[in-house]
DNA sequence: CATGAATGAGACTTCATTCAT
DNA sequence: CATGAATGAAGTCTCATTCAT
């Protein structure tokens, strides 16, 4: 279950008010200078709180990380269930899906690189539990690929559909960890290259 | 090119032996620790050297690293290399390639997984290199799969090549970098799911 | 005379009340963990005060640990002074005295302990205060001695009557501050070993 | 044993020659500001280090704490022992130790002062480490107690041979450690009173 | 009177790097 | 070339105290 952070202040709303101040200004740093440049003296000028107030909130720095994770995790979740298609059933719907996957990532491309590169700093619980969320992300596309091999519109071998989830996720998050190999291409090429790769790879029996 | 890291010390045949044994050591503790949480002297302690020896051979902390990523793209090219097929053509030659790959990964997943986490911590020019090596890894497979375009064996729109490569690369350290999702799975089972459909993906004629 | 620890709440009830809490739950802490290492949220949380709460009562640590000194002596001087004989005279009397003194060392060792390693934090007036608290218990032999030259039961050079009070209140006092080496010592050897002698050293005629 | 205060420093001349350092501005420092209210950069400064330098002979501000203490009692023994009479016996031996210690007590009262009021902020096996040296002080004590017993010029319990050496090292002590008390005493009667008390004590012949 | 969030100075400690020897 | 002691800036975190509500 999700790991919880202590704070001293007791107030729920003033923890999420000034969590979401906190979160806000060290994504940005994070972003900017990553991790471990950014100091916590930076993020309390950024949060707009003093020194001592981020500590009333969080008990460390790597907190402060686990909540930016978390909360860059419950942000793609959002999105990706948003843009679920509700209709559509079997192949059509894993490909929908994909493509609502791809875009969020495109639309988080930041955020995305930033686990990639610092969630290895943060500690072992927690670490744990960024990864539970990762793999809430491959489930989305485990069920849709058990549910199109139900109803006849996929064909891959049972046991293959965890590594395929898995290779549904990593082919959309390359679009954020490896960008500066994407000079040439538009998203919407690397969109529907990766699509239709992944869907011939499921056994879609259309495209 | 290949960014130069400067040495205070003349004797090349020197620079090559200490940087051997600080290379060597440091591989191993950023590995274990990461980057950030190593320190030069734990670096110099393990390699043998004095604090100040480290500094005659080396300008800086990140030097080291990037003499690290260096030298692991150094090995992974040179692994790969002399398992490269001679023979096969075409889309057999691509498969043996990837397989080939995939088996260095294996071997040296632990490396990758270095450079996927730390090499964000280089400087500009430095990671600008490092990110070149990468960009060799992938040429390799740019040019089997035009090679099996241009003989037939193969069916990849030319527009989609550079992408194929970065997936076929991608779907390879992807074992490395997401290890933690990978506990039920045997490495032969990833390696020829991934290869079968990498191999479709390119529309290769036979398997 | 007894310094006044200003507080902003004029109910003099309230004060003694909320006092009372404060001082209850600071001797409970300071004994733990010392008077340094104590911090004032958590006196406040096991008085069962807020943070603000108790500065209306104090205006500083330091006032706490004073008023938990105060309240110390006072304790001491109550109980000892319950256990003084009223019927005996001389020698008798002071070894009497003697007895229920150690008696209440024994009682309040830990308190005892607590006056003698953190009363040096009090500021210099405070300090002064504690300091004349210390002194009355000593003045309670310094008559005892008194009286028993006078009425020829004792045998004491005059001059040295304030330095054997000293001695008399010391050798109480070290069954607390040094208990660490009392390990094979049960208080009831203790306390006749030091009576006796201390009772030939005031030159008492009989034992 | 003596427990050992690690250094990252090779060199053991160094390590003495700074430690001195370090130590010397501790003394003074913790004397007058006491343990808490003395800062390791104040500590730096006085013994004419940099901060980063104090670190490489002691790895916490603890460790200079029991360092300081470590030195007090070498000095209190070095001292003693020096005083010590090599050709009495018996009773008057023990009375030659007992001037020789308060004479050493008057001397370091500011030392001996300084350890009552700090040691309790030592780590538990520093602690224990010092109470081991007070121990030492005590252990002349009972062996003097124990050859005057033998040698018939003291006539003491057997068991109450502990305690009496307490008594007599905490009637020095106390010279130390309630200066506060001793404003019209002189060192010679205290020193005289305090003797004449305990050699009867002791039940010596002759005093 | 009471609350508890906020402040911010300052504490201890680390560590990449330098330089006299 | 090598050593390793020295530097000192900078970092994270604590906590007594205040004050708006």
């Amino acid at each position: 279950m999700s790991r919880t952070v202590p704070s001293s202040v007791k107030n729920p709303e003033k923890i999420r008010e000034r969590r979401d101040q906190i979160i806000e200004a060290a994504v940005q740093l994070f972003r900017e200078k990553g991790f471990h440049k950014t100091t916590t003296r930076e993020i309390a000028k950024a949060s707009g709180l003093s020194n001592g107030a981020v500590y009333e909130y969080v008990q460390s720095k790597e907190d402060i990380l686990y909540l930016v994770c978390k909360r860059i995790h419950q942000s793609v979740e959002e999105q990706l269930r948003s843009r679920l298609s509700e209709h559509a059933r079997g192949a059509t719907r894993l490909k929908h899906a994909m493509e609502a996957f791809f875009g969020v990532v495109e639309l988080m491309k930041n955020d995305i690189l930033l686990i990639y590169q610092e969630s290895k700093s943060l500690p072992r619980e927690f670490l744990r539990e960024v990864l539970r969320d990762e793999e809430e992300v491959t489930k989305v596309f485990e069920r849709l690929l058990t549910a199109g091999n139900a109803d006849g519109s996929l064909a891959l071998a049972p046991e293959s559909i965890p590594l395929m989830a898995q290779n549904i996720v990593v082919s959309g998050q390359m679009w954020a960890f490896r960008r500066w190999a994407f000079d040439g291409i538009a998203f919407e090429q690397f969109c529907s290259v990766q699509t239709e790769m992944l869907m011939q790879a499921c056994g879609a029996v259309d495209a």
